[in-house]
DNA sequence: TTGGAATTTGACCATTGGTCAAAAATGGCT
DNA sequence: AGCCATTTTTGACCAATGGTCAAATTCCAA
């Protein structure tokens, strides 16, 4: 059968409509969770029937994943963008902090769906396909940080006898993660007395990297113009920095 | 209506066989996900009817919650015991994170329930009882660690002008309660080079002390004998403790 | 032993994730 | 334009499951 000139216009209908379907289930599971909506809802509102749906996506699970790795992936775009931050290394860690504030911003829905995913009986609902998707996402975000930090250890802004760089690497990762999704329950922020969650989250990954040894400690210097600087040159028209 | 004799044991036995519901689901919750099972599968395992079971919980989600909450409640248990350890605040704030170790150990779901928890149309349908049930437990997590920083500050172990109590304590639940999450994770471990998940954990927990100044920093000190002393006063049997 | 109260049960209902045969749309060909 | 093979879309339908409640069963004081 020949090639026709339709098929490439199809592929990108079929491309599209993807991302619609995933833009609204967004939506869904951001404002109603994982078992707020259902299939029929989503159908009802990408104005498809549920049959289509189901052409693009194996089951529910493996659409929310769609859902996490698309903004996984805008995750890693952020952080590759932070990580080109013309700055020491401790200010483009920095940044890459304020790309998980700007993350954030654009995909509240992601922590607590992303966790949901890793359950039991979640993960292999979805498809092989996605779920390597989802990993190589990871990846980039994860390989993104770990670089800056052997350049760290490189020029001797980080020391290099009391950790493997996959340690520092994983300690950032944890704090970053573990305070986006503390900071966003609301019992959490009354005891913490957090009144904005993005400069919590940026003040922990602060501390860590002072637990790090990595210099210019954040008391030691001033590294208010140099978050200026990074909102100007790296996310301009962003909301989330305040004075803490 | 009088009270029966027999009510004080009617109470005693619907109490036990609540918990053996909670025990039961326990398992379910971390062998199979929440959605790996349903309500019959579990009264089949109890070997009481579905009836019975909606006696003691609102829906499915209540249930979950009041494991949950069982675990958490553990945990503080854990935490305070903890606290009483005999030694200097730094040695007391790891004597907590071996807490978290040994609780790890023994409830390893809890980590990705409580995350499920959290998210839309979750919390909202189980009972209000039990939501404070586990805002109770919570606090009591909350206040174990607020203390021995309030106390580290007022002995000078802790700096008093860089952060307010309540940011450090959040800090260190950020990164404890991040760390669990990301060192549970397959591909995480893979890339972090993980071996043992709790020794990355405790691992963190001291870079995010060394990143407050908590002294004496963990690389100016061998703490090895203190960890020796904790498990052998606090946790004996337990089998978290190797050496990185 | 008995009668009424408390408890337990599982048939039943409504919802919803997922399937698939039929219907509709598409597009190349004459 | 008309035709028909192929592709795409649809929604009736199915099975699974959370949750209900009237009937059955158990309990116990008199």
């Amino acid at each position: 059968m020949p090639v026709s000139i339709t098929t490439a216009r199809r592929a990108r209908e079929f491309a599209a409509r993807e991302e619609l379907i995933i833009r609204e289930a967004r939506k869904f599971l951001l404002e109603r969770g994982f078992q707020g909506w259902n299939m029929e809802d989503l159908a009802q509102a990408v104005e498809y029937s549920k049959g289509t749906l189901y052409q693009h996506f194996d089951s529910k699970e493996d659409l929310a994943l769609a859902v996490c790795t698309g903004s996984l992936q805008q995750r890693a775009d952020l952080f590759e963008r932070a990580s080109n931050f013309k700055g020491g290394t401790r200010e483009r860690i920095r940044a890459i902090c304020c790309a998980c504030c700007e993350f954030a911003t654009a995909h509240p829905e992601y922590f607590h769906a992303d966790m949901m995913l890793k359950s039991a009986s979640f993960w292999d609902k979805a498809s092989e396909e996605r779920r390597e998707d989802h990993r190589i996402q990871a990846g980039r975000c994860w390989r993104t940080i770990q670089q800056i930090i052997i350049e760290a250890q490189a020029v001797g802004d980080l020391p290099r006898d009391r950790f493997k760089p996959e340690e520092a690497t994983f300690a950032l990762v944890s704090v970053t993660v573990g305070s986006h999704i503390m900071a966003m329950e609301g019992d959490m922020r009354v005891m913490a007395g957090i009144t904005d969650p993005l400069i919590a989250v940026r003040r922990n990954g602060d501390l860590m990297c002072d637990g790090l040894g990595w210099k210019p400690l954040s008391f030691e210097a001033d590294y208010a113009e140099t978050d200026r600087r990074i909102v100007r040159e790296v996310f301009p028209g962003a909301t989330w920095l305040k004075s803490a």
